[in-house]
DNA sequence: TCAATAGTGTCTGTCAGACATTATTAC
DNA sequence: GTAATAATGTCTGACAGACACTATTGA
């Protein structure tokens, strides 16, 4: 089996893909480019490309030097989603893509007309390879693992209300949460330090700054199963 | 990005291995195998080859060729793992390998001695490339799923008896449940079919056998947190 | 009868959802 | 004061863990 042909055997095209999810106005959004150079050129697609065996460390590295290059994100939550194979996929041949599912704060995105642009994630236009599944297969992450993990908070930048990671939530895992019941859970799980500064907007009460306390963790107990 | 010269950039060797656990006397055990080929020789590794671009149609269906080749077990629960790549896992160069998660009825393996062996996951020997953290992710997987899935079954044969049941799930998670609050549970969740037969053993009363109502599936409360 | 396991009933603490109420700001 | 949002308090139902209790078998 290990054999020392590995000529025909592992003949496989080795890309990574990324499905980087941003909340714009309260809707989940995909981040999709026009591809550059065949096949589908022109068309829409996920951001992706070959793995450099001369100077990626990794398939995540080469994921990160590839958003960076091509989209211009750096410094992004970034986690292997699966990987997706097979001869028919890409029209040159057997393919493998280690596809990775990244979260953003919109902000961090900056959108180049024509090149790029952040879809609806429930409104998507055709799209070449399986990236539709891939997409489809990163939301599904998103909303199993966002429901007890503060996945969702990545969606905000490093300083944040309770009310705004309250509506990250409910736009990640699309539902409704009872602000109460938000409230005291996420407190009660002391996954956020108190930054002891206020933001207020207009018109209104301010509202406490939190933070992480550390990095995407998980937790036993789900936050907001759905409705109310 | 996606250039066409595929010649460097992609030559990176395709693998699939498999984490195959089953459970022996209330212990979760991984399968092993001493490797007919260099590199390594001789040593215990995970069942894994090269995906065959001409024969396979995606990497889960080279990963029960080389399962039914290797270890003559097919029909298995199998579950997409994760991807480990980089340059220095495989010295035979920049290395990609699809890992898998595969759960058996030990009953359905047959150990050729010398050959396999069924070995502890909580002591393992020196194993080459980075399988050791391969089998420590598909545990945690493990752990982390079956706590809200019927993943644990695929332990068991077709036809099961909720102790025996039960069994599997404390032995894949690691934690004692209670008998009680498990039956409730299960039973209420409307996963099982009764199979209108019981079975004994010694001195004791029959326990009614039920079966997987449908395949392996998920439910959104958890089956037994932890202690008593 | 006993031993052993299968299975039921019930109490209790925890906790999420619901929702009423209070607090703090700008105007 | 009003409007608007932030934050707290409290009731209630669901449910998991605990555990006592009953049921059914072979010997």
């Amino acid at each position: 089996m290990y054999g020392n042909d590995m000529t025909n055997e592992t003949a496989a095209i080795s890309t990574v893909d990324a499905v980087v999810l941003a909340i714009v106005d309260d809707e989940l959004k995909v981040l999709l480019h026009t591809r550059p150079n065949e096949p589908f050129k022109g068309y829409w697609a996920l951001p992706g490309g070959f793995i450099h065996v001369d100077e990626d460390a990794d398939a995540e590295s080469a994921m990160r030097r590839i958003l960076k290059d091509k989209a211009g994100v750096s410094g992004l939550y970034l986690e292997q989603l699966a990987t997706y194979s097979g001869p028919d996929r890409d029209p040159r041949g057997w393919s493998i893509s280690i596809a990775h599912l990244a979260l953003v704060p919109s902000a961090r995105l900056k959108i180049d007309a024509g090149k790029a642009a952040l879809v609806s994630t429930d409104d998507l236009p055709e799209l070449p390879f399986d990236h539709k599944k891939i997409i489809k297969d990163a939301v599904a992450r998103l909303r199993g693992k966002g429901a007890y993990s503060t996945l969702p908070a990545s969606f905000l930048g490093k300083d944040f209300t309770l009310t705004e990671m309250q509506s990250a939530y409910e736009v990640a895992l699309g539902i409704r949460i009872d602000a109460s019941s938000f409230r005291r859970k996420v407190l009660s799980l002391g996954i956020l330090t108190d930054t002891g500064r206020s933001r207020q907007g207009d018109n209104r009460r301010p509202a406490k700054v939190y933070r992480l306390a550390k990095g995407v963790g998980t937790f036993d107990r789900t936050l907001g199963h759905s409705v109310g």
